[in-house]
DNA sequence: CGTCATATGTAATGTTTCCTTACATCAAGC
DNA sequence: GCTTGATGTAAGGAAACATTACATATGACG
């Protein structure tokens, strides 16, 4: 079994977790609620993560922590896996791709210059703190 | 935290290494009774194993398989972990420490040519089975 | 200021997993 | 046939986890 095999074993209770993640069980189920995990199930449905799973729940506490809300979370997560998958591919990003890393880098810190009247309904992706 | 220490972290809970092992938990408890694996303890008094553990149950396993008893896996063990240790230190074995492991060969594969009245005795490191 | 939504805490209740202890079993050797 | 060593299995209790529902704090926004 190669690394990439053994990173997505389903290994961790909810408990080890916490320790690992510094996270509550209930922020965790709710993370898993909004799909940012998907941990496996044991025989009788207790959840079992793996490293990946853990992983990721570090990265989204380290979002939230700056200022991102669920939604913003999302968002982000799904470009850093899209990055992921295709930096495999290919490591020279196009033209393309860079513009929509400027678009969403746009998004995610708004207020530089534009300040539209969008300018408000930006703030549904940060967390009310 | 280096490498080291993240194999010793109390992760896994029974459930889990019995399944990374192949072994019964009943299985895991005896060989924990008999001192070959020492896993920490929840606060509420459940095991919980780190890698070296798993690896060690593992090597157990597999002494066990080659036809040796508890004893003889203890005798065995302490060994390679006075020679694990040992090789951190110095790479060369000394002529003491090769005799050594002669004798010890010797014990845990008897029946070569001496055949003494002791050979009888030399059973208790073997299983019946 | 009052209301609303989001993220998290907490409590209730049931299920799963684990604990220890004890007894059963099976194979091997004497 | 009787031990002995390794493992299976059952019983009863405790710990950990599941889901659900309600509570709370905080910031946005009219």
């Amino acid at each position: 079994m190669d690394l990439e095999s053994r990173k997505q074993l389903p290994l961790f209770s909810i408990g080890i977790v916490e320790k690992l993640t510094g996270l509550s069980a209930r922020q965790i189920r709710y993370y898993e609620q909004h799909e940012l995990v998907k941990p496996a199930r044991s025989a009788g449905n207790q959840r079992l993560f793996s490293f990946v799973d853990v992983e990721r729940l570090i990265q989204v506490s380290a979002l939230l922590d700056e200022g991102l809300n669920m939604e913003g979370v999302k968002a982000r997560m799904k470009r850093l896996v899209a990055n992921e998958t295709q930096d495999k591919k290919q490591s020279e990003p196009t033209d393309q791709q860079v513009f929509e890393r400027m678009r969403q880098e746009m998004l995610e810190h708004p207020g530089g210059s534009g300040s539209s009247e969008f300018q408000g309904d930006l703030f549904r992706f940060y967390r009310k703190r």
